[in-house]
DNA sequence: TCATTTGGGATACATTTGTTACCCTATCCT
DNA sequence: AGGATAGGGTAACAAATGTATCCCAAATGA
């Protein structure tokens, strides 16, 4: 039976693990690990990363240097996505422009490669609890199902709305008391799917 | 004058950098990337390097194996916090246990490393854009400001209010007409506050 | 046309690095 | 008392790995 607690200096070993990583961007050898912590054999540092592989922690690959893989981190998950100021339509993807910069976010967050973030303008989705400043993980998506929260193009500009279709044309229904839904012909060409909203990000405090 | 701009070996090369980390968790060795590609002598997957480094893609280490750094990749800001299931009152710091997993998040997003995260119960907050089903993150505080959305403790359950302090007493004000707010004496000892929630994920489709 | 950059082959070399083998001490548990 | 586990020392070895040189060809730009 195993026992997966740590002991107190295999807990120190594996935190310098993370943070060697995370300072450099590659693992440390065997013996930077014996320089960190005043040990004077390799294998002895080695005997550590045996430790923490049996109970789980990490994964090594034999005869190969700095092979340490840091399990469950879900650092693992994250992917970079960019943050787009400005969507412009063009075919056959949307073209993205104005990066303003990347976000780390978990990608069981969205389960997509290509999704991008998009800073919200306007108040015409607050119904759906989608403010102005808030962030939204779009999924690039050319076509859109009833009832679906839509980043859409319409005259040269993107618009966040739900998406409806009825006959030939298509409803952009915005949650806003306040405001009209737009009804669009489909064919028109004035007017294009950019992707879905899959998620919302809100900064209640900054 | 620099050339930043990637040739398409170059561009090929740095795709399978990252790639490789992703993967294995440390970066290739030289003769990894020849292999991969081919090239016969390491030296010459070294060159590809240089050039990656030089139009500052990379970062790398002299005489040091695998010293790769990916630089620019919002990746490097991610942290893993804990999602928890059940928030309990404790002292000092309120405890929390049931930790379901971890999620990687952008430390830009929140300022804060013992952050956590919490999934939302109850529809006492819809009026602030917190649904059932979607994701807190909370900076663990002892006390709060007026107005605020904090994670309370009461009758040994979580709650998520809006926080107003008043006398001797604070009133936790759901956003949801259908609910009242509590009142409660600060003193009565079956009140704390866990932390204030700081950012809002929603989870528009899955 | 000449120089530069990019991409690659071949060989050799020096360092880094993981591994093996054996020894010691202390603690914990049966 | 005996055995297992954790932590560490020492020395030698072999494999993995980065570097150095010199070569060549094609594309590019002054």
């Amino acid at each position: 039976m195993k026992n997966r607690a740590l002991t107190q200096r295999q807990k120190e070993i594996f935190d310098f693990l993370k943070e060697f990583i995370e300072e450099g961007g590659y693992p440390p050898s065997l013996r930077d690990i014996c320089e960190r912590f005043g040990i004077k054999g390799p294998k002895n540092a080695a005997k550590h990363l045996d430790a923490l592989e049996r109970k789980g922690f990490i994964k090594r690959n034999p005869n190969i240097s700095r092979a340490i893989e840091i399990i469950d981190s879900a650092v693992k998950n994250a992917v970079s996505i960019p943050i787009v100021g400005h969507v412009r339509a063009g075919s056959p993807h949307p073209a993205i422009e104005d990066i303003l910069g990347h976000v780390a976010l978990d990608s069981r967050f969205f389960k997509c490669r290509d999704a991008f973030m998009l800073k919200v303008e306007g108040d015409s989705m607050t119904g759906a609890g989608i403010d102005e400043g808030d962030f939204l993980i779009v999924r690039p998506e050319k076509d859109a199902s009833d009832g679906e929260i839509v980043v859409a193009m319409l005259d040269g500009q993107a618009t966040v709305k739900r998406f409806f279709r009825k006959g030939g044309s298509v409803m952009l229904k915005p949650e806003n008391p306040n405001l009209e839904p737009i009804i669009i012909d489909e064919m028109s060409g004035e007017f294009s799917i950019i992707g879905k909203v899959i998620s919302v990000i809100k900064q209640v405090e900054k």
